[in-house]
DNA sequence: GAACCCATGTAAGTTGTTACATGATTGA
DNA sequence: TCAATCATGTAACAACTTACATGGGTTC
C-alpha cells in the first residue's frame, strides 16, 4: 500500500515518467521508498485506472514515446487522507541482528569482520545523508526547490523544515549505527576466541561438556 | 530466506513446537524477527523435508498432540555457514518518513501527532529493550541461560556479550528515535501554520499564488 | 455454555524480487 | 558496430498478510 503513497507523493511535486519514477526509487539514496522498475510500472497503470493519476504521452530527447504521469486532485486528496491517518510501524525483521547473535558459534574474526561491514555500511549511508542535508539547509536540494515553487509561499518554511527533519533523522539513525558499531569493536577486543563451533566439536570429539 | 535462519537460530538453543515458535516470533518485542503462525507451519515442513530440523511427537498438557522440531546436524551447519556470509542489507522502505515529509500540506497540528506517536511508539520500544538488557546483564534472561548451557563454558562469556551488544543497538536506536522526535516537536512550533491544502486551495480559489 | 487459550493447519490475496523481453537512441 | 542509456513492459517466483478452519482443554 505504502508503494502507491510513495508514487502520490513523488507526483504531488513534478509529473514524472515511469522511468524518472524508477530511477529515483531505485539507485537515489535520498529517498525513503525503494522499488524496481518492475513494480511501479504496474502501480502506475493501477492508480491511473482509479483516476488517482493521469498520463500524457510526450515525445522524449529524440523520437521515442514517454508517459508522463500527474497527479490528479482526486490523487491529492488520496494523498492528504493517508498521511494524517495514524502509522502502522511495520513489524522489525532484522537479519542482521539475527547474524550477529548467532556468530556466537563462529571465530572471533567472523563477528570483527561483520561489524566492520556495518561501521562500513552506516559510514557510507552517513556521507550521503549529510550531503543531502546540506543541500537542503543550503536551499539547494532540486525537488525542494521544485516543492516549493508549486505551492504557496507561505508553505515554504514548513516544507524545508519537514524535509531537513526527515533527512536528519536519518543522519542520527547512520551516526547510532556507527557509534554502536565502534562500541562493539572495541568490546569484542576482550572476548575469548574457543573457537569450538557446535557441530565439528560434538561429532568429531564427542560428547565432552 | 530470512525466516529460515531465524527458526534455526531459535532451534539451536532449544528444541520447540511450532506454537512455541509463532508466539516467540510473534508478541515478544525481545526477538529480531516476526512472523507468523500461517507463514511458521509451512516453514517448518520445508526445513524438515530438507532435514534441517527433526520432529518428535510429544503429547502436551492434556492428551493434545505436539510436533517438537529439534535442529539437526546439517541444520547447524546451515546456519553456521550463513552467520559468516556477507550480510546484505534490505532496501530502505520508510513510510513514516513518506508521511512526515507530506504533511507539509497539512495543519501543523497533524504533524505534532505524527510526531508525538513517533515518540510514544519508541518509548515504549525502549522500555521493553530496557528489560530486557538489564536481564541479560543480571544473567536472569531465559533464553540466554538455555543457550549458554548447551554449550561449552568457555563460550559462555561471548554468547552473552553479544545477546547484550544486540540488545544495546536496539536501546541505542529507540533513543535515537526519541530524542530526534523531541527535537522535532520543539522546532515545528516555531512554523506558521498557513493550512492551505493544496487541492482545496486550487479548487476552490483557483489560481491565485 | 461461552469465552479463551492451546495447537495445527490451509487458502486467497498482496507485495516485492529476479529474470525475461523489446526497441530506439547516443557515444566511443 | 558495440555497448550503454533511455524507456516500457510481462512472467515466474518468493515472502508475507489476512482470513478461514478445526478441535481439545480450561475457566468463569
Amino acid at each position: 500500500m505504502s508503494l502507491k503513497y510513495a508514487l502520490l507523493g513523488f507526483l504531488s511535486t513534478e509529473p514524472a515518467s515511469g522511468y524518472t519514477l524508477a530511477q529515483e526509487f531505485g539507485e537515489s539514496m535520498g529517498w525513503f521508498w525503494s522499488a524496481s522498475h518492475s513494480q511501479i510500472y504496474p502501480e502506475l497503470h493501477r492508480l491511473e485506472e482509479q483516476g488517482l493519476i493521469l498520463s500524457q504521452e510526450a515525445p522524449g530527447e529524440g523520437a521515442k514515446i514517454k508517459k508522463i504521469y500527474r497527479i490528479s486532485d482526486a490523487g491529492r486528496l488520496d494523498l492528504q487522507r493517508w498521511v494524517v491517518q495514524e502509522h502502522e510501524y511495520p513489524p522489525i525483521r532484522d537479519a542482521e541482528r539475527i547474524k550477529l547473535v548467532f556468530l556466537d558459534d563462529a571465530p572471533l574474526d567472523a563477528v570483527r569482520r561483520h561489524l566492520q561491514a556495518h561501521l562500513k555500511h552506516h559510514e557510507d549511508l552517513l556521507a550521503i545523508y549529510r550531503d543531502h542535508l546540506g543541500q537542503i539547509r543550503a536551499g539547494t536540494f532540486p525537488r525542494l526547490l521544485k516543492r516549493q515553487a508549486s505551492r504557496p509561499a507561505a508553505a515554504g518554511p514548513t516544507i524545508a523544515a519537514l524535509k531537513a527533519l526527515a533527512m536528519q533523522g536519518n543522519v542520527a539513525r547512520a551516526r547510532t549505527e556507527i557509534a554502536w558499531a565502534q562500541d562493539a569493536l572495541a568490546l569484542i577486543e576482550g572476548l575469548p576466541d574457543p573457537h569450538v563451533p557446535s557441530v565439528e566439536h560434538r561429532s568429531v570429539e564427542g560428547g565432552e561438556q
